[in-house]
DNA sequence: TTCTTTATACGAAAAAGGTCGTATATTCGA
DNA sequence: TCGAATATACGACCTTTTTCGTATAAAGAA
């Protein structure tokens, strides 16, 4: 039985998942390389991390060889309707509809999306 | 010239702006009131919350009487819309579409909240 | 084989966030 | 007037997060 398992990924948690969910498995160093175009950090520093979301089970990895082949543990979507919910909760009351209002206003969707969007409401609307 | 500040309030940061936003002016022991009915806390930990947010410059106060008078010093829609757009690019490779369409399958949203939604797309739309 | 490179493990310290206790001042009521 | 209640200030402490240095082992090159 799969209680509802807090995913709560750390900022820096959530950039390495990122590329992980990109890559799909990836080492350390390939993990590194990528953090370390977006920002100054040490090898050492995403290692540590990485060990520690193992720790955390945010991660698996094959340890058979030397150099260790990680992937995400964590299911993008479910983590991205976590931390969905989550801003709603403390930013929009509680409601999702206020932020899907505000998120639209930001957004440059395309006839494509906005089609998407117009069927995902036909469906909310016919229940 | 207003730069691009940073507006990045932490998380308990954010449930007080929540309170002064509805509040408009409040002291800390009526935040602290309303902050308690949500979650055990101390009075002073509230207070000093407050008083560092007042140094970050997130809330303004009126110190010319014994008990303070706050208020929000950042605009609700600027830091949702701020936030937002963070979240967009670290959790949805900056689409804001892909936040719109994960949020409305979480949304339990009233067939005039779904009105409002339908007005905006149409709107979208005829660009 | 021996030196260099590259991996992981581990510990420790710096930073950030949150929580309070205590000191002190002001106000208010008996 | 004097004690209780209430306000702010401030410092300390505890966690969690982030960052690295160093030790050690394995692999690879000369």
């Amino acid at each position: 039985m799969s209680v509802t398992r807090s995913i709560k990924p750390t900022e820096s948690e959530l950039e390495i998942l990122q590329i992980l969910w990109t890559k799909g498995l990836a080492t350390v160093r390939e993990v590194h390389e990528e953090l370390a175009s977006l920002k100054e950090v040490g090898y050492t520093t995403t290692l540590k991390l990485m060990q520690i979301m193992h720790e955390k089970g945010l991660v698996k990895r094959d340890d058979s060889m030397r150099t260790h082949v990680y992937q995400a543990a964590v299911n993008k979507e479910k983590t991205q309707k976590h931390l969905l919910g989550k801003m709603i909760d403390s930013l929009f009351g509680g409601s999702p509809t206020q932020l899907v209002i505000q998120a639209l206003g930001e957004s440059n969707a395309t006839p494509e999306e906005l089609e998407k969007i117009q069927r995902i409401l036909n469906d909310l609307k016919k229940q």
